[in-house]
DNA sequence: AGATTCCTGGTCGATTACTA
DNA sequence: TAGTAATCGACCAGGAATCT
C-alpha cells in the first residue's frame, strides 16, 4: 500500500480526544489533526515523537491526518483503517500462505447472532467458507507485538464469533496485522485484558486459527511482510 | 457500588436512492 | 440499466450518565 506524497512531518504536541491530536510543523505552526486511531494507542503518544501527516482530501474538516509515529527507532502505522488494506492487498497478490486459493474476497459480510460484520469473507467452490477477522497491532513489549492494548470486548465477541462458525464445520481465521517491523513474536495482553486473552485461547482450543503478520512500514509505503510466530502462552515480561 | 448504556469524531464499505 | 451520490451502520476505547 502506497502513502499518498507528499506526507507532512510534524513533531507530536499531544494526543487527546481519542481522534484528535496537535502537531507541530516544521515552521513552527500547531495544527490539528485527524487521529485515525480511536485506541489508547499505547507507547505511540509521548510528546516530541516525529510523525508523518497525510493530506485530508477536499471536504475533511481537518486538513491533515496522523499516519505515521516514530517509536524505539523504527516507524509505527498508526491508521486502524489501513490493516484491512493491507490484508486486500496481500491476498490479491497470494501473500498469505495460509489464505491462498479462493476464488472470492468479500469485505464487511455481516455474520453471527451478535449481528457482527467480518472483515473478510473468502469463498471458493468445493470449501468451506473462510471468515478471517483482522486486529490491527502496534504495541511493542520486548520482543513480542501484543495485543490488545486495552480492554476490548468486541474483540472478545469477534473471537467468540469465529469459534461458533469453526463449530459449524467451516474455517474461521484471527489475523493480527502488526503495523511495524521491530517485532519477533505476537503474544496476548493478559494483564490488560485477561477476558479477551481468555477468549482468544478458547477460540484458537475451538479451532480458530490465528496468524500474526508484521509489517514493512516506511514514509512512503506500508506492506504486509513476513508472519511471526505467534505464542499465546508467553507471559508478559 | 457495580453494571450497563450512551456518546464521542471521523472513516469506510455496503446498501439504497437517484439520475442520465 | 448503469453509474453516481447519499445514507446507514459498524467500528474503535474510554468516560459520563443512567440503571439495578
Amino acid at each position: 500500500m502506497d502513502l499518498p506524497q507528499p506526507l507532512t512531518e510534524g513533531r507530536l504536541v499531544r494526543r487527546y480526544k481519542r481522534f484528535l491530536a496537535d502537531v507541530e510543523l516544521a515552521g513552527g505552526e500547531v495544527v490539528t489533526v485527524h487521529c485515525p486511531n480511536p485506541g489508547r494507542m499505547a507507547g505511540l503518544d509521548a510528546a516530541g515523537a516525529r510523525v508523518w501527516l497525510k493530506p485530508a482530501p477536499a471536504g475533511r474538516k481537518l486538513p491533515f491526518g496522523l499516519e505515521l509515529v516514530e517509536a524505539d527507532g523504527v516507524w509505527v502505522g498508526i491508521n486502524t483503517g489501513h490493516p484491512n488494506g493491507l490484508v486486500r492487498e496481500a491476498l490479491a497478490l497470494g501473500a498469505i500462505a495460509e489464505l491462498r486459493g479462493y476464488a472470492s474476497v468479500r469485505a464487511e459480510v455481516r455474520y453471527g447472532s451478535e449481528r457482527s460484520r467480518i472483515d473478510f469473507l473468502l469463498e471458493d467452490p468445493g470449501r468451506p467458507p473462510c471468515w478471517v477477522e483482522i486486529k490491527n497491532v502496534h504495541w511493542k513489549v520486548g520482543r513480542f507485538a501484543r495485543f490488545p492494548d486495552a480492554v476490548t470486548s468486541r474483540g472478545a465477541k469477534h473471537a467468540r464469533e469465529l469459534a461458533a462458525r469453526v463449530s459449524i464445520g467451516e474455517r474461521a481465521v484471527l489475523l493480527y496485522v502488526i503495523q511495524r517491523e521491530d517485532c519477533e513474536v505476537f503474544g496476548l495482553a493478559d494483564r490488560t485484558d485477561p477476558a479477551y486473552a481468555a477468549a482468544c485461547r478458547q477460540a484458537k482450543a475451538a479451532g480458530v486459527e490465528i496468524l500474526a503478520y508484521a509489517c514493512a512500514v516506511r514514509p512512503d509505503t506500508i506492506r504486509l511482510e513476513r508472519p511471526l510466530p505467534v505464542d499465546l502462552q508467553a507471559p508478559e515480561d
